[in-house]
DNA sequence: TATTCATCTGAATAGACATTCAAGCTTAAA
DNA sequence: TTTAAGCTTGAATGTCTATTCAGATGAATA
């Protein structure tokens, strides 16, 4: 990954270099386009949230708890997974604080982490419905 | 996937049966739930255009093409990714329209298929930097 | 028409990810 | 204090995915 190319040819004018495989059509486009977009720690940062919403599993176990805070053994019959691979998911989105879970005698709660997540799944299911 | 389990334990009250693992600590809301969560054909059709924008990569070219219509080669200098790399990450995106061509002379410029795209972008950068 | 540029494509390799299985932990009940 | 329920965890396996590389296409130029 980032591959770095060994002496391909190189243009620049006023600032850093810029380096490609072949020539560029637009050059000060480019250098314009470039300055603006996302950094690349940020666009981990959201290729990771989005990856996280990027399984139907997990999309079934979030449209569940916009409906209701559920258990484990509860998401596990609802989305028809054994008890450990819901668990194994619930910590994925744990970890990206999707949602949120507290413990009451030997069950563990989850619910959505905020209202956020439930917008977003709800815009994207509305997007794909028009098409 | 889509585990089909072997003589587990089968609750049913009054409708279609509920299989698990272990025991349903409130079948009646898990049977509630059920019936109100995302098909899974939808589940995986959300899941897939999730997907597109779970790479670092594809979401740079994306928050570029939200500044302006590029052609491969600047993309790929925009984005500093071989165009070969750029070519089948584009073709996805395309597949799954994201983003729409056009071609001019020997160059293809690509930009947004729609506005929707953006928004989802836009919202997504600021829900993670509230946080 | 021959050549070159811009882009696309398919196969192959390497890395990431989801499920399963077996085992561990925590809490409640016996 | 045993026993069991509910949940979690780590390792292993199979599947998916992204890049690279080599070669093919299509359009413009010589």
């Amino acid at each position: 990954m980032n591959k770095v190319d060994k002496s391909k040819k190189t243009v620049s004018s006023d600032g850093d270099a810029l380096t490609c495989d072949s020539s560029l059509v637009h050059l000060e486009q480019v250098r314009q386009v470039q300055s603006e977009i996302v950094t690349t720690e940020k666009a981990q940062q959201m290729a990771q949230f989005f990856g996280a919403m990027a399984d139907p599993h997990r999309l079934k176990l979030l449209s569940a708890l916009v409906k209701a805070e559920l258990c484990v053994c509860d998401l596990a019959a609802v989305v028809k997974m054994s008890e450990s691979a819901v668990s194994h998911q619930l910590r994925l989105l744990r970890n990206l604080r999707l949602v949120k879970h507290r413990r009451e005698g030997r069950n563990v709660y989850y619910s959505l982490a905020d209202a956020h997540i439930a917008n977003l799944y709800r815009e994207v299911a509305e997007h794909l419905d028009e098409a």
